[in-house]
DNA sequence: AGTATACTATACCGTATAGTATACTTATAA
DNA sequence: TTATAAGTATACTATACGGTATAGTATACT
């Protein structure tokens, strides 16, 4: 017994998202042709076709898509952590280390590279991921505060704040080329390879 | 008595630079056609070609001409400055400001965009600006070491932190289209419009 | 078997664009 | 004045690409 018609389609769809998103993230938008996503993909432009509308579409999905990319493997907070200094430099070396991933690196130049093409794609992929690290924080630290753990605080501001000096260095160096510590596709541990003093730092002046 | 050839020459070179400059940081490169170069300089293609070997060559022209973007508007650092902390916080405000400007944040995401194209130039612009920054930083250090006003310290490495701490933030969203603080063009005053908390933190904690 | 659906292969259309060729015009300078 | 160099206008070549059309094939369900 073969699978349904719709969740055969589908997985084709999948598949052809995830092939010319290689594509895609490799040679920029400009620089891909339909017919290079078809060939890769072991299909013909024809079929492409027949799946997406246009380039444009196609290319959409992808972005949007992307956003997943980063908010899926960020690691939890623990409330009840014992050493919270600890529990807060993992979250955040996690979230560098997300962000220094190969296709994340890829997707946030080509985001760049595109967004007036795309205009609020970007921004809403920006602020996804983002609004996710501080609603991470927020929830983390106001439970700290109702267990009395942690001193009384303008939390939005000191996450905006911490974020600011923790991480968007990494990110900066890492989107121009520069010292990319995690060049390996996506695992499920931290890497070692991450400098973390700047984190520490970052974490122990909060 | 007119101008030599040579000196003309090279005045229509650099107008044609800064023409094509305009529409290459506007309209990205995939999306500028030299018809249209020509176009909006006054001239032909054929006087373009005459000027320039091909388009990639004209872009690179252009791309190695924007690190002095950078590095020309940057304000020195006095070693005589009797506030320490607002000479720094000036200093820093006015790098953060460059990075900010339209034309900076547009060659900085073109650069991303094409960095498979131009692989060296980025990493090098990148590098040119920073060894810049750092420079100015570690001889105002030094000299207030010197002066006994200014404790010892692994200055290379509090320079960075430093940097990591206060400006990357603002270059990373600007970046991404997100709270850009000075919109207008280049312009000799540093704006009231940056929110220099951030900096003033940053300073204060070094 | 038969029918519908999806896929392949390939050709094609229109348009855009990098770069060239050619003929004509203007400015410079001996 | 006139010769040389540079610039203009415009057409042209070659190519690439987005998107479509068509004709034939494989697969699956009835």
């Amino acid at each position: 017994m073969g699978k349904s018609a719709g969740t055969k389609r589908n997985e084709k769809h999948a598949g052809l998202l995830m092939s010319a998103k290689r594509v895609f993230l490799e040679h920029g938008y400009a620089n891909t042709s339909m017919d290079l996503i078809a060939e890769k993909a072991g299909t013909t432009k024809r079929t492409l076709y027949s799946y997406f509308q246009s380039k444009d579409g196609l290319f959409g999905e992808i972005l949007e898509l992307g956003g997943d990319l980063f908010v899926a493997d960020i690691l939890p907070l623990d409330p009840e952590a014992k050493d919270l200094q600890r529990a807060l430099e993992d979250y955040l070396a996690r979230i560098v280390e997300i962000y220094c991933w190969q296709d994340a690196v890829a997707l946030q130049r080509i985001m760049l590279a595109e967004q007036s093409r795309f205009p609020d794609v970007s921004r809403a992929l920006y602020l996804k991921s983002m609004g996710r690290i501080v609603a991470d924080l927020t929830g983390w630290l106001t439970s700290l505060q109702k267990q009395g753990r942690l001193r009384s605080m303008d939390v939005d501001r000191e996450i905006k704040n911490l974020l600011n000096t923790t991480t968007a260095a990494f990110r900066l160096n890492t989107l121009f080329g520069i010292e990319v510590p995690v060049s390996g596709p996506p695992g499920p541990t931290i890497s070692k390879d991450i400098d973390r003093e700047p984190i520490r730092r970052g974490v122990e002046a909060f």
